[in-house]
DNA sequence: TGCGGGCGATGCAACGTTGTAAAATATTCG
DNA sequence: CGAATATTTTACAACGTTGCATCGCCCGCA
């Protein structure tokens, strides 16, 4: 069985509450006590026993990270960034996969696990916009992504209208005219689907390029074969076009895989860029162009937003906080190598 | 604040004891006081305290899966895994990256955190043959992987050697005769690929073919821009070969990719075949060989072992168990797309 | 000499839960 | 109807920790 305070006390000739002191390090020690004490600690290998913290401080020193699946890449390099981010602050971080069930998302939030966590951060994928009221818990929550705004939470996003549009931008800059959506989601309005169609929707407007909707691609999920399938469909029903905007990188890869089977040459006679920045597209042949949206700033803003609504609860209104962006242009849009 | 037992007794017109009867169904309980109290616990919204149950019995529910870091596909796979298996049994898992950092895999181990779980899954990438004796810690530990042999832990590892065998078996049934490694580790015996090597020079003897260093491309990590780097070393140096095995598939990758720039079509004059089988090889350009090494079985094997060691610590000596292995033959060695 | 004040150490209670044992109540049977 | 027994409820302690209040001591100062 594992040392307790007593049983440290017992050893070091003071009372446990001393040895409680010691660990605390409060004020009033006498130096030859809290080295006694140091000494019983070090020779029993007492760790002090963190459920039992826990219980008396209410505090777990863990948080929740809420999100539909790790094997999704984007969503690995998220929790990635999230745990970094929590440990720079000392924080555990506790994952619970929802696999884009609605049923699950509300589960993660009801559920009396959350509490063994101090917090949650949370990355839903079939509550929409509709559900914004059933965003609440008994901690408090950092809401991800583009499905929900305005819910009692806090709120952290990336800019995905003005990045889009950037994106859709950096296109046209290269000369292209045509340019085919891979990705968006039928009647979505926000939603990162939503947003980055609207971007598109905007540079186009801006440069008086009408828009098409028969060089749109619809898909349901956003896997790597749903971008081959919507790129399948682009070219089945005879679209014509020399540029290629993914609405996520993993759709991008799925469109120039059958691009490239189709013997167009990326970029020469398309140009594709994605979104999101996964690692590896910096690894594709060509490496793919594609947005950053600041993973790490945003991992970094919800560790740091949650925590503070730990220590106040009400201490504000809820927040909304984008983070900033940046267009990356890699081979697949004509940018020299730089893996 | 939340409602407590105390608080629903109260409501309930019944000692708080008795609360806790009903909640844990014990089985002397009145139907007409259980109601009463169920009625209490809806009307308060009364949810029990996890840490406080925690505390009492000795048992998280939780348990630490602690890896080098989510970005890598390949434990991205493996933490999705072992989520899931350990949610089918009611486990909720706290994630630890350690960076491959030797210092924080020893942490990792030695932190009170880890006692806020019951076990620990760990798959270390930095400690190795040696430290097998430093693998120990105030819970039960299952160890992942090929780095560490015999230590004191039960241990769940695919079979490194017999699969890479298989792979270089497939290569050789196709009529190649001169098969490039990419990925050894310089003077690794043990570990994923000091193994993998193995299996490969196995296959080679069984056929009668001699070992040719001069075939084998050396690197420190198993990134994608190391299966580049070490593809560019090959073809600098001269090396002529007709196959490829990539000890992982992220290094598969980077070399394909680099054979393709350099003028190789894949699989004609280049078979490749990588190992891991992660979900994005379904979806590069040609999709890529690889060996299956049966992710769910480890993870479910994994989380069977650490239970059945959480009941009983001293229950039996450390096991060490290897899971099934399959060759997926894709479009790198010639199959049809299966994409 | 007496007293206030700071220091150092301690004791008690509490966080919310469950196990054990005992008490209270209901049921059965002679 | 009373005793014996079965059922239901309760009281108390404990899990290991920290906050609060207390207590004794030594020191300096009047």
């Amino acid at each position: 069985m594992a040392a307790t305070l007593h049983d440290v006390a017992r050893v070091a000739g003071v009372s446990f509450k001393t040895v409680s002191n010691v660990i605390n390090n409060h004020p009033h020690v006498r130096d030859t006590t809290r080295s006694k004490v140091e000494k019983a600690i070090a020779e029993l290998g007492y760790r002090p026993n963190l459920t039992a913290r826990s219980l008396r401080s209410g505090q777990t020193g863990a948080i929740t990270l809420a999100l539909p699946q790790l094997s999704l890449p984007y969503f690995a390099e998220l929790a990635d960034a999230v745990i970094e981010a929590a440990a720079k602050h000392g924080l555990v971080v506790l994952i619970e996969q929802t696999g884009a069930d609605r049923k699950r998302e509300l589960e993660v939030m009801a559920s009396p696990r959350l509490k063994m966590s101090d917090g949650l951060i949370f990355s839903p994928l079939a509550l929409g916009q509709e559900d914004a009221d059933l965003i609440k818990a008994d901690v408090p929550i950092v809401l991800l992504g583009e499905r929900i705004f305005g819910s009692s939470s806090d709120h952290v996003t990336m800019q995905n209208v003005t990045a889009a549009r950037a994106a859709t931008e950096h296109l046209l800059d290269l000369g292209r005219k045509r340019i085919a959506v891979v990705g968006a989601h039928e009647g979505e309005v926000i939603g990162s689907a939503g947003l980055r169609l609207r971007g598109y929707r905007e540079a186009l407007e801006s440069r008086g390029i009408p828009y098409d909707d028969g060089l749109v691609a619809y898909v349901v999920d956003w896997h790597r074969s749903n971008g081959a399938a919507a790129m399948h469909d682009l070219l089945d029903r005879g679209a014509t076009f020399d540029a290629v905007f993914g609405l996520n990188d993993t759709l991008a890869q799925g469109a120039v895989r059958v691009l490239q089977e189709a013997g167009f040459r990326v970029p020469d006679d398309v140009a594709v860029i994605g979104f999101d920045d996964l690692d590896e597209t910096r690894y594709t042949l060509p490496t793919l162009s594609t947005v950053d949206p600041g993973r790490t700033e945003i991992a970094e803003t919800a560790i740091r937003m949650l925590m503070e609504r730990i220590k106040e609860p009400n201490g504000m209104p809820p927040r909304e906080i984008e983070t900033a962006f940046q267009v990356v242009a890699r081979e697949s849009t004509g940018a020299s190598d730089q893996a």
